[in-house]
DNA sequence: CGACAGATGCTTGTATACAAGTACTGGACG
DNA sequence: CGTCCAGTACTTGTATACAAGCATCTGTCG
C-alpha cells in the first residue's frame, strides 16, 4: 500500500504539494498561477512544476490555457453537485456491500477515529482529515477501499465548498455526532439505518453551498466556460 | 461542450491517440513503451509522448517505473472489480433521478443508436462506441451526464476485459437486446425495472471476466504489485 | 484629447541536453 | 565450465533553450 521508494520524485512531491494548497484553499480559487514563479519558489525547473500542473489540470482543479496562463479553477456548482451524487451513489452502494462480520482491525481504526473527533479544540484541517479517513474506512470495511481513490479523485471541487462553507461558522461537532450514528449503525448490522444515516449526513453537508455561493460569488465560476484573464504585470524595482 | 480550438496540441491528440491503442487493446497489457520510440515513430520529441504517459499513467492504464521503463498496465481484476462496483452504483442511482418528463432529443438519440446496435455486420469498436454513448446518455436523461466522464476515466480496465471478453466468441446481440429492455423500462417510467435490467445487463459483461482469465492469464496482473521486467534490447545493425 | 499600432514582457508548448540509475553483455579469471 | 565484474546501452527525471501567441503598455498620429 505505502508507495515504492522509487518514486520519490520531485514531481510527486510537488503535485502532492500544490494539490493539498488548492484544496485547502491556501491557493484560492480563481488565483493565478506561473510555473516559472512556481519553480523558482519551490527551487526546481519548470518541468515537474508543469507535468503537476497537467495532472491537476486533469482532476479539474486547475485550468490551463495554452500561451495565456494557469489558473486555480473557480469552484464549479455543477461539479460540486456531480461529485456529491457520485459519492452519495457510491457510499450507500457500499454499505449494501457489509459483509455480516465486520474486519475488526479497522472496527477499531474507526472507533479511535471517531474518539479523535470528539475533541474540541479539533482545527479545521484535522477534522478534515479524520473525515476522509472515516468515510474511506467505512469503504473498506465493505470491501471496496480502493474505490475511494476514483471519489477522492472526482471531489475536488465538493471539498473546496465544504471548507468554504466550514470556514464561515458551522462546527464540525455536527458532522461527527453524524459519523457516530452512522457508525453505530453499522457495527449494529443495521443497513437500512445506516443508509439513512449516510444520506443524512451527505446532504447536511451539500445543503451549505448555495448559502456560500450567495456569500462569496468571486470564488465560484459564473458561466458554462469562465473566461480567463491574465493578471496585470507589477514589477517591483 | 465542444473542445476549445485553442487546445489542439499535439500532446492532446498524442494523448487520445494512446488511450485509444490501450483501450482497444491494440497497445498489449504488458506491452514495454519507450518515450523515445514513441516520440520518433509519432514524429515528435520526448515532451507530449512524456506528458501524455503520465496522464495514462494516473489513470491506471499505463505504469511508469523511473529509471526502468513504462508498460501498458496488465488487466488488474481488482481495478475491473471496483470499476465495475463503480459504474453500477452510478448508473443505478441515476435510474432514481430520471426526471418525470424526458428530454426528447435525448431520447431520440437513444432510438437512433439502439436501431444502429441491431445491425448484424457490427464491428466490435463500433458496437463498444454506441454501447458508451447509450449508457452515457441515459446518464444524461437524469441530469448526471456529466458524471460519465468520472466513470470512463475509472473503467479503462474494465473496458480492456470486457473487450478481451468479446474477442474470444460472444456476439454483441445479446447486449443489444439487453440495452433496449432497459430503454423501453425508462421510456415507459417503471425505474424498478429499469434498475433489474440494468444490474442484469452490467453483470452478465462482468460475469465473463473470469473465464476470460483462466484462457489468457498472461494479460492479467497476478501478483499485489507486478515486477517490471526490462525487454531485450535488440539492435538491427 | 482619442484612437490606432507597434514594442514589450509575460504566458504555455515543444525540443533538446544532461543526469542518474538499471539490466543485460561480454570477457577475464579461478 | 562457472562466476564475478566492468562496460555499455537503454531507461526515465530534470534542466534549459527556443517557438508561438496573447495582453498590456506606450508612443505616435489624426
Amino acid at each position: 500500500m505505502a508507495q515504492s521508494n522509487r518514486d520519490r520524485t520531485s514531481r510527486r512531491a510537488i503535485y502532492l504539494k500544490l494539490r493539498q494548497m488548492v484544496l485547502t484553499l491556501e491557493l484560492a480559487p480563481g488565483a493565478a498561477l506561473s510555473e516559472n514563479e512556481l519553480a523558482a519558489s519551490l527551487g526546481v525547473s519548470r518541468t515537474p512544476v508543469r507535468e503537476s500542473l497537467i495532472l491537476l489540470s486533469q482532476e479539474g482543479l486547475v485550468q490551463v490555457f495554452p500561451k495565456i496562463g494557469s489558473f486555480v479553477s473557480r469552484v464549479d456548482p455543477a461539479q460540486v453537485a456531480d461529485a456529491q451524487f457520485l459519492r452519495e451513489a457510491v457510499e450507500l452502494a457500499s454499505l449494501d456491500d457489509l459483509p455480516a462480520d465486520l474486519d475488526a482491525e479497522v472496527v477499531g481504526e474507526l472507533r479511535g477515529n471517531l474518539e479523535r473527533q470528539r475533541h474540541a479544540d479539533l482545527g479545521l484541517e484535522e477534522f478534515f482529515e479524520l473525515d476522509e479517513a472515516f468515510h474511506q474506512g467505512l469503504m473498506r470495511l465493505s470491501g471496496h477501499g480502493n474505490v475511494w481513490t476514483n471519489v477522492a479523485a472526482a471531489k475536488g471541487h465538493l471539498d473546496r465548498a465544504r471548507r468554504l462553507g466550514l470556514h464561515e461558522n458551522v462546527s464540525p461537532a455536527v458532522f461527527a455526532v453524524q459519523h457516530h450514528e452512522i457508525f453505530e449503525a453499522v457495527v449494529g448490522g443495521d443497513v437500512p439505518l445506516a443508509r439513512a444515516a449516510m444520506r443524512t449526513h451527505l446532504r447536511a453537508v451539500f445543503s451549505d453551498i448555495e448559502r456560500i455561493r450567495a456569500h462569496s460569488p468571486e470564488l465560484f465560476a459564473s458561466g458554462p466556460s469562465t473566461v480567463p484573464v491574465r493578471r496585470n504585470v507589477v514589477v517591483w524595482e
